[in-house]
DNA sequence: GTCAACCATTTGTCCTGACATATTGACGTC
DNA sequence: GACGTCAATATGTCAGGACAAATGGTTGAC
């Protein structure tokens, strides 16, 4: 039978107990405590050891079959895939993610206001041509580097951008602190070149290839609350992300 | 109370029952018999009405939830978010993406063969530089118009390229077919300039922007599989994905 | 010695039942 | 009329049990 590290479990924490569980799974995992490729105990043992039901438990590993850290077959049982998984996309925004990677981004508010919907803007924000919206254009640097330039829309019912300084806070955090809930998004990533006046914003030659995202995000009723379009230099910056077959 | 379709379950057949309920309500969704921003009868009458049990009936729901598809809010109930989810990111090829949109991908084979792996390819196989690896290089149609420029390693004891005519087949179509299951796959994307012969090869000027695409795939017991770095004329492709808060 | 049949193991699916917790709206008090 | 309280409602969590299906090794027949 495989070792595997002992847990602890809190029932009186509102933290329910299959997140507790993957939480400590999930740490084990990372810092090699429970090895790559390493058969763990059946489901209905480790339920047993901790005191859970078998229905508890799978949860708990769904969590992170679902992450792609662990691998399940049946008749064999559930294997570590891997240590060092990186965090699949989540929703979440540049700002966060260098924050998460111990940067300490800088934004430059370029231009915010409000301004008629173009048809792009219109038609990805459900709103119709020529209605008001806030536009928000900022440079972010990382370093002295100027790294993106990026353009966000907000209908003006969902917050009011003129009461914030957004040089020194993330856009989605201010959004998520306003109790804007963001659910899904839609995000489409391509290349072009740079417009002159985005590569001298950049610090590109004129015609230089940039990574673009464009992004609409809808809270919980499907209401389309942001679309953004950025451009990123790709020297500095690429996406990554996790799949995981299911 | 909500309306809503009729599903037919089918007992007998192989397909689970939350599989069952889960395409039928997708399809119900997507061709809008279920209005996006309905709101749907609670778990315990569907399940009632379906001659099923809760848990499969949540575990049935569970699964539009997780393609974003379905909002759940406790003491309020369940809402369809959106119609035209486009699925995320999955792990499947640019050939199947292609296949799936209706169109007749084709490709033209540049080089197949065994060469020595570099420091690249070696570290993101797990193989010692040098060692022998697959190498595949190919041109990716899609009518006239060259769309993307592939070039994949594979260990030499995955599988054997000799034998197989991939101007007709996908490579993953033909991995999978193989027996290989890749199961987790990290992507890397972003973009840069084209290089001449690059430019050449894909009908595009001296410089261009390319959109690149490294992936690589990792099977049941944690071995990568295939390594691949791909570029892309962004005219013709972009990458979209959807992401859902969990 | 080879191959097929069998069996133990483990996850997959499905069931019933119970209580917890968040949300909303109605009710009642001040 | 405004505000706090309470109840109804729906999802979230958890338990315990049962059978099905896939896998891999073992056993047995030839």
């Amino acid at each position: 039978m495989a070792g595997h590290p002992r847990f602890t479990l809190n029932r009186a924490s509102p933290v329910p107990l299959y997140f507790q569980v993957a939480e400590q799974f999930e740490k084990a995992i990372i810092d090699g405590t429970i090895a790559p490729g390493e058969r763990i105990d059946n489901e209905i043992a480790l339920a047993k050891e901790l005191g859970l039901s078998r229905p508890t438990m799978r949860q708990a590993l769904q969590v992170l079959v679902d992450k792609g850290m662990l691998v399940r077959k049946r008749g064999v049982g559930t294997q570590v895939v891997h240590g060092k998984i990186r965090r699949s996309v989540e929703l979440t925004s540049l700002f966060d993610d260098l924050s998460a990677a111990g940067q300490k981004p800088q934004t430059t508010v370029i231009a915010v206001g409000k301004v008629p919907a173009d048809e792009d803007v219109a038609r990805e924000l459900q709103l119709k041509i020529g209605a008001d919206v806030w536009s928000l254009e900022r440079l972010r640097y990382v370093g002295k580097e100027p790294l993106a330039l990026m353009h966000n829309y907000i209908p003006v019912d969902v917050v009011d951008l003129d009461a914030v300084d957004l040089s020194e806070t993330g856009l989605y955090a201010y959004l998520r602190q306003s109790g804007v809930l963001m659910r899904v998004a839609r995000q489409r990533i391509g290349a072009r070149r740079a417009a002159p006046a985005e590569a001298s914003l950049l610090h590109e030659k004129r015609g230089a290839p940039l990574l673009t995202m464009q992004r609409t995000a809808y809270d919980n009723a499907g209401r389309a609350v942001e679309y953004g379009r950025h451009a990123y230099r790709p020297d500095l910056y690429a996406f990554e992300l996790t799949l995981v077959d299911r």
